[in-house]
DNA sequence: ACAATTTACGTAACCAGATACATATATTGA
DNA sequence: TCAATATATGTATCTGGTTACGTAAATTGT
């Protein structure tokens, strides 16, 4: 059992362990489906299960849903796209929309891959000690960020700090 | 209260969850740092915590202390040494290792850093509800990771699912 | 009806991790 | 002692995310 030093940093080295474990997670994942077989990458789980429940969304729906920037879902879709996971069209109203949508391929293929997500899954389960704790510390967290962000809460600290002590330097 | 379709995978959500999360801090520490004028990045904050406390290090022991790889010690150190922060000392008895410290400036300006990494530790505790919870549940996964990794759990489950169900496809 | 604004998609440049490969120096061992 | 192995640093290339900027199409409003 090697030091961890970021253990030693309490609370200031939660940003870094979020990010460790996420990427170990990431990077395991994409292993388990290297040697599977999988041509997949791990962040296509929720393009699937998204498109799987919505059908067909545009660029701008899909980046809402999973709260993340427009530019990160269109270099993940032209990935899935390159490799005929998706397919593309216009709508025939609003001319700068594309829906987007799984693929034939895509759904003929989603039987096999359900078995592995199912297989990760568990392991994932197995992983948080069968309990979802981790997910309620996280939304917790979560909620209190859309209430006001890091940022803003660090410079109002930083004020009320700064007027009672010494105006010195 | 924006729709955020990644709890509704539950566990199968959390890899992404965690990094977004850890994105968001480390995007509005950044931005926290040039609304007040330090010329720092977000993750340098554990190198200087850890050359304060070791005094000097090689880029080896660096990356072994935080667990990370150590191409990414390499990168971050060179940024640093670019803004003058850190200083880098051949040693003379084994010619491959270059001891790492806190340069002069470096060392002169931390009690100007150490105000705003106070603001930020207090604004992390604030966003945590003041417990740490979440670095316990952390923790507990991080320990179950050692004792096996995601990868070999996932094969592990793959394999036990497959011999009693159906040989079929 | 047409100018101004907003929306949707796309690109460029940046940050931050990883693995794979390369090179130089130390250490090991026959 | 010298060949083989291990260690320390560094580079290239991949992943994944962001913000800033650009362009085309739709909507708003006077």
């Amino acid at each position: 059992m090697k030091e961890d030093f970021l253990l030693n940093m309490g609370s200031d080295g939660v940003t870094d362990r979020l990010k460790r474990l996420s990427d170990l997670f990431v990077y395991q994942t994409r292993d388990f489906y290297r040697n599977n077989g999988l041509d997949i990458e791990p962040n296509w789980h929720m393009i699937f299960r998204l498109l799987q429940e919505r059908e067909k969304m545009t660029v701008t729906e899909i980046a809402e849903a999973i709260h993340h920037s427009h530019p990160a879902v269109i270099k993940l879709i032209n990935k899935m796209k390159a490799k005929g996971y998706i397919d593309s069209v216009q709508d025939t109203e609003d001319l700068r929309k594309y829906y987007l949508s799984l693929s034939a391929k895509a759904i003929q293929e989603l039987p096999k891959l359900e078995r592995y997500w199912a297989a990760l899954s568990e392991a994932l389960m197995d992983l948080m000690g069968n309990h979802l704790r981790l997910l309620e510390e996280l939304r917790e967290v979560e909620e209190r960020f859309e209430e006001m962000g890091f940022n803003q809460r660090a410079e109002k600290i930083l004020n009320t700090n700064r007027l009672p002590d010494s105006p010195s330097e």
